[in-house]
RNA sequence: GGCGCGGUGGCAGAGUGGUCAUGCAGGGGACUGCAACUCCCCGUACAGCGGUUCGAUUCCGCUCCGUGCCUCCA
């Protein structure tokens, strides 16, 4: 079976055909650095990155470009709240938020633009756009002049009637038609500037992206990405923009030919905003949750749906998670065997990456296969949903944490008291014992291969 | 107001025109001195109303409810 996807362009899950089978190439809006990562900004990088991997499954050569936003207002606010520079900001949480990702097992993409180092690149978009008669300049801006791009709206699937009519904002007097967006504005010298032949300034958000997957993928190229919220009207614009500055206004895959967008992250079923405070930071989560366990999580719920993020979701792929490095730990020692991609799971990921379908199966092999087939099964399917990245004695380890070799030598004791006590049938103090544990905050479990403990939380 | 998305068993969450999702929680059983773990079994789920059909949770229409975007929020 075929790798097939949504593309929000049409609203069709379609067989993907790439441009050209020999090197596949995507493109997808990553953050805006100002802030930690929140779980949504997790989202986003998570299921791009399970694209890529398998994407990387079926060709052989693959080009993931998301870009690194560091030119925008919020920015400029961030540096002045924090008393930092703005490239300080940036710099900051351009760490973070590589750090936060590859903590759940988000590789790195294979080019990571930032916006500040293709200015040039986007000053000769903007030209090319006023030479082709899609903008103009007005004191001090360049704008987009929307009813020159007879194809505007294809994507979100709204006129521009539709978009004027919609419209929340008040229209800024210089434009020539409500729906004109910025493409490049005025700076003064407290803000982040570059001289232009529009006076010294900055660009527009949408422009940046336009011109960063242009200079590293080249025009066209076979899947751009992005959250649900993008749609418009950032990738709205972003077609309108690079399509009309080469002239293929009236084509708008001559951008990319798939539109890909993931839903949104909701918070017991709320949307996270800064009004409600119920932003869940990356960087938080990490500290009581595996990065994997979060990372299943995120893909627990098909990427296009809404995810609503819950105690109850983290502990059931907690369970999971333990279950196969439980197999995987008792396996360590097998070799790794050549087997065929678990058809169901493969079936599944084609299928515009249903992952919800893809752990269920997952439980289903666990429960079905075992030896060396299993732990073979099991890597394959890790290495493109990004997950059994970890040695199974180290998932473990954890568990250790916290209990020094006093402890052990103290509980090594009790046990060994508590197996002569079963021995004589004294269950009394063999229970008194495990209450004794179990006050140290020490678990047993008596199995076939005798007693197990571990530390409890 | 405009443009979308969704309503599946206690919960999470896939899917299909007519035999199974899966997991968590819950109930029962096996095992065990008892627990726990493990294993086995169980529960008349598809918002409502019409329509198409031999047959619809699955297709079409309407209603109700929830929700996203239209504000440089992933």
């Amino acid at each position: 079976m075929s790798l097939k996807l949504y593309n929000s362009l049409n609203r069709k899950k379609e067989d993907f055909v790439p441009l050209n089978p020999s090197h596949v190439k995507m493109y997808a809006c990553g953050p805006t650095v100002y802030n930690y990562a929140h779980i949504g900004n997790a989202r986003m990088a998570v299921v791009f990155d399970v694209w890529a991997r398998m994407l990387r499954y079926h060709y052989p050569k693959v080009t993931y470009a998301s870009n690194i936003t560091d030119v925008e207002d919020k920015i400029i606010v961030a540096a002045k709240e924090q008393g930092i520079t703005i490239s300080e900001v940036t710099k900051k949480y351009t760490k973070i938020y590589n750090d936060d990702m590859a903590s759940l097992g988000v590789q790195l993409p294979d080019v990571q633009p930032k916006a500040t180092e293709h200015i040039q690149e986007m000053i000769d978009q903007i030209s090319a756009l006023i030479e082709r008669g899609h903008a103009y300049e007005a004191e001090g801006h360049v704008l987009f002049h929307v009813p020159s791009d007879p194809t505007y709206g294809a994507l979100s699937g709204r006129t521009r009637d539709e978009q004027v009519a919609g419209a929340r904002v008040e229209v800024a007097p210089y434009k020539r038609d409500p729906a004109d967006f910025v493409l490049w504005k005025p700076s003064n010298e407290d803000q982040l500037g570059w001289d232009s032949p529009w006076g010294n300034g900055r660009p527009g958000w949408h422009i940046e992206c336009s011109a960063m997957a242009e200079k590293h993928l080249g025009l066209p190229f076979d899947i751009h990405g992005g959250g649900a919220d993008l749609k418009f009207p950032h990738h709205e614009n972003e077609i309108a923009q690079s399509c009309c500055a080469h002239g293929n206004a009236d084509d708008v895959t001559s951008f990319s030919k798939y539109w890909v967008h993931n839903g949104f992250v909701t918070v017991e079923g709320e949307k996270m905003s800064k009004s409600l405070g119920n932003f869940l930071l990356v960087h938080d989560l990490i500290k009581d949750h595996k990065g994997e366990v979060l990372r299943l999580a995120l893909l627990s719920a098909h990427y296009r749906q809404p995810l609503d993020w819950s105690e109850q979701v983290l502990h059931q792929m907690q369970i999971l998670l333990d279950k196969a490095y439980q197999k995987l730990l008792e396996l360590v020692d097998v070799d790794v065997i050549d087997v065929d991609f678990v058809v169901p799971v493969l079936n599944a990921l084609n299928d515009d990456l249903n992952t919800p379908l893809v752990i269920a199966e997952l439980n289903k092999i666990l429960k079905e296969q075992d030896g060396a087939e299993l732990k073979s099964s099991l890597l394959k399917i890790g290495d493109v949903v990004g997950i059994f990245q970890e040695d199974p004695h180290d998932w473990f380890g954890d568990e250790m944490d916290g209990v020094s070799d006093e402890d052990v030598s103290k509980i090594e004791a009790l046990l060994a008291e508590r197996i002569e006590a079963k021995d004589n049938k004294d269950y009394t103090r063999a229970d008194e014992i495990r209450d004794e544990l179990l006050e140290m905050g020490i678990e047993i479990k008596d199995t076939r291969e005798g007693t197990n403990w571990q530390k409890v939380s």
